[in-house]
DNA sequence: TCATTTTGACCGGTA
DNA sequence: GTACCGGTCAAAATG
């Protein structure tokens, strides 16, 4: 199995699992990753230059902690630490601050577990990742800064670039504690720039939820980097979580930045279902369509943000400040971004779910982390540059909404997210969940009686009608319910790795509208009790992972050659041996055998 | 004076 | 037909 050495992967990020170091932790659980300690962050970040990590120098170190904290180690991953991954104060260059190797996902990188806090932030149901995973340093640093550069599609070049100026708040990149930027699907946006790399130095926000899509990134967009400047520490990774408030204070006080563009507030509502007020803003360019709106929490923290429309026009050079976010336009140098192509501009909403104080500048067309709009359902369709997209969208975005939600399935800008609002689930445009298949997703909804969204995906295979929706359990947002409908009528698509094909035949295939409750991967010392299947709790005995104290998510089971840490086994390789791997798996088979029963 | 924000009213879609 | 809701408008306020 690919995920193979050891892989552990749920996230179900598409990004092609390949021999190179694919790194992704992912998790469904909100718990404490106690070997996440700061220092143990530290170490994940410490001293590999730009290099892809060497997980077997470290493997055995490991594999040891893994043997240790779990005892049977594998089934146990989510508390192993990971591998230590260079990163010191960032000297010069960004990407001094964070490399990751070629073939190595950021995404992925950034969804581990270990960066999460544990306190509220929830995996998302879909890729079995967390939401504001990514990065979100301040699980266990309290603080984390992260200056982040997108990478290409082929992740062969994710490094920080040189900010363009000096930061004004800080030199230390992961210090923010629970910045998020989410970036996945990045979209060919005319006049992109290549990299608001001031912003990394500035550091605006906190959370940094990196999510990549390698089927549809196109670009890379160095705003995808955010960083929370912490002008209280240098050091980032803070391991003082006690910290949080102080900084969150901090942060909001050196608010600044934005996309680069300007924005004009042309109003401000109360939506229902959210106690945060959503501020409309358009670019103040003429005959440009581009809105984006803005969601912030009551204390200010921007939570979300959707981008409308396109940019008809080259982001502006002005340093003048930014009106809407409160943000300023930094010297920005209007350049194409790399791979982009400047007569593409693609319609769409992005949308950005932000925790912490993240500024608006994080989240931008280009970074933001979720493409939902007409190009999420028309895969990648490019327009050519010209001041009606929004005109021209808006029919069928208004069409696509009717089809949907005559599907029962709301328009796609329409998310809402609720408590833990602040964390993100972040999808891509087509996932491969871990279940193996490709999915995309084509909508979300928040249902009755469940105020969490059910995200809606499609199998991607061509005719195939399968569709399954990922959604929280209302009474746990721990527990993921995954339902299936239809039947694939084709084999799961190769591309990750022999693995748990099984696997996912009983918890698929042979399930046709079938619910099914995953649990979240709970980990280290959580207890499971309280995310029980639904289903088992009408006295279904517990399955084999909950008589253990490693619950498996079925996205964790099902992605093939994978436990949740897509790549990081890569990178961890040898930290997971094959046998070991190989009992989980049948493990985590006979557990999705249970479950798929009930 | 001008740009921007605020905020109540209005509009269109939907249930 | 009506109410609800998200989105937008536009006058007033603000800097």
């Amino acid at each position: 199995m690919a995920a193979s050495s050891g892989s552990l992967d749920t996230s179900g990020n598409s990004q092609p699992q390949s021999s190179s170091n694919y790194f992704s932790f992912s998790t469904n659980s909100s718990t404490h990753y106690p070997f996440m300690t700061s220092s143990s962050f530290t170490d994940l970040l410490v001293s590999n230059d730009e290099k892809p990590i060497n997980s077997t120098t470290r493997s055995s170190k490991l594999a040891d902690r893994i043997a240790e904290r779990t005892g049977s180690g594998v089934p146990k991953f989510k508390s192993i630490p990971p591998p230590s991954l260079p990163l010191s104060p960032p000297p010069v260059s960004p990407s001094y601050y964070f490399a990751i190797p070629p073939g190595l996902s950021p995404t992925e990188l950034l969804d581990s577990p270990v960066l999460l806090n544990p306190s509220n932030i929830l995996p998302s149901p879909t890729t079995g990742s967390f939401p504001g995973q990514g990065i979100n340093w301040k699980s266990s640093s309290g603080n984390t800064q992260q200056n982040v550069k997108k990478e290409d599609g082929n992740f062969s070049d994710f490094s920080f670039q040189q900010p363009a100026r000096p930061s004004t708040t800080s030199s230390a990149m992961f210090q923010s504690s629970n910045s998020t930027v989410q970036h996945g699907q990045q979209q060919t946006w005319g006049f992109q720039e290549p990299a608001k790399q001031d912003e990394f130095v500035s550091g605006k926000s906190n959370m940094v939820k990196m999510e990549y899509n390698s089927n549809s990134m196109n670009n890379f967009s160095p705003e995808i980097a955010a960083i929370q400047a912490n002008p209280q520490s240098n050091n980032g990774f803070q391991s003082d979580y006690g910290n949080q408030q102080q900084q969150y204070q901090s942060v909001r006080e050196q608010k600044r930045s934005d996309d680069g563009y300007n924005w004009r507030k042309y109003g401000q509502k109360q939506v229902k279902g959210s106690e945060n007020p959503r501020s409309y803003y358009k670019c103040t360019f003429p005959n440009c369509p581009t809105k984006k709106k803005v969601e912030r929490s009551l204390d200010g923290q921007i939570t979300e943000i959707v981008y409308k429309g396109s940019h008809n026009h080259p982001k502006p050079q002005s340093t003048r400040r930014s009106s809407s976010t409160g943000s300023t336009t930094s010297n920005l140098a209007m350049i194409p971004a790399p791979n982009s192509n400047s007569n593409e501009i693609q319609d769409q909403s992005y949308v950005t779910h932000c925790s912490g104080q993240m500024d608006s500048s994080v989240a931008t067309p280009e970074n933001s982390s979720i493409s939902i709009g007409d190009d999420d359902f028309d895969s990648q369709r490019s327009k050519s540059m010209g001041g009606d997209d929004l005109e021209e969208d808006e029919p069928e975005a208004k069409r696509w909404k009717r089809e949907r939600e005559n599907e029962g399935i709301s328009a796609p800008g329409s998310r809402t997210v609720r408590e833990p609002r602040v964390v993100v689930q972040t999808t891509s445009d087509i996932d491969i969940l871990d279940d193996g298949y490709r999915w995309r997703k084509y909508g979300q909804k928040v249902v009755k009686g469940n105020p969490n969204p059910r995200s809606y995906y499609k199998c991607t295979f061509q005719g195939c009608p399968v569709r399954k929706h990922v959604e929280r359990a209302s009474h746990d947002l721990r527990a993921v319910i995954t339902t299936y409908e239809g039947k694939h009528n084709h084999d799961v698509p190769a591309a990750r790795g022999s693995g748990s094909r099984s696997l996912q035949d009983h918890s698929n295939n042979g399930n046709n509208n079938a619910a099914m409750v995953v649990r979240p991967s709970t980990v280290n010392h959580v207890s499971n009790n309280s995310i029980n299947n639904p289903t088992r709790n009408q006295g279904a005995p517990p399955t084999t992972a909950s008589e253990g104290d490693m619950p498996f998510t079925l996205e964790m089971l099902q992605s093939p050659g994978s436990f949740g840490f897509s790549g990081f086994g890569n990178l961890m390789g040898s930290y997971m041996n094959q046998s070991s791997t190989d009992e989980v798996l049948s493990r985590a088979k006979r557990e999705l055998e249970v479950e798929s029963f009930w």
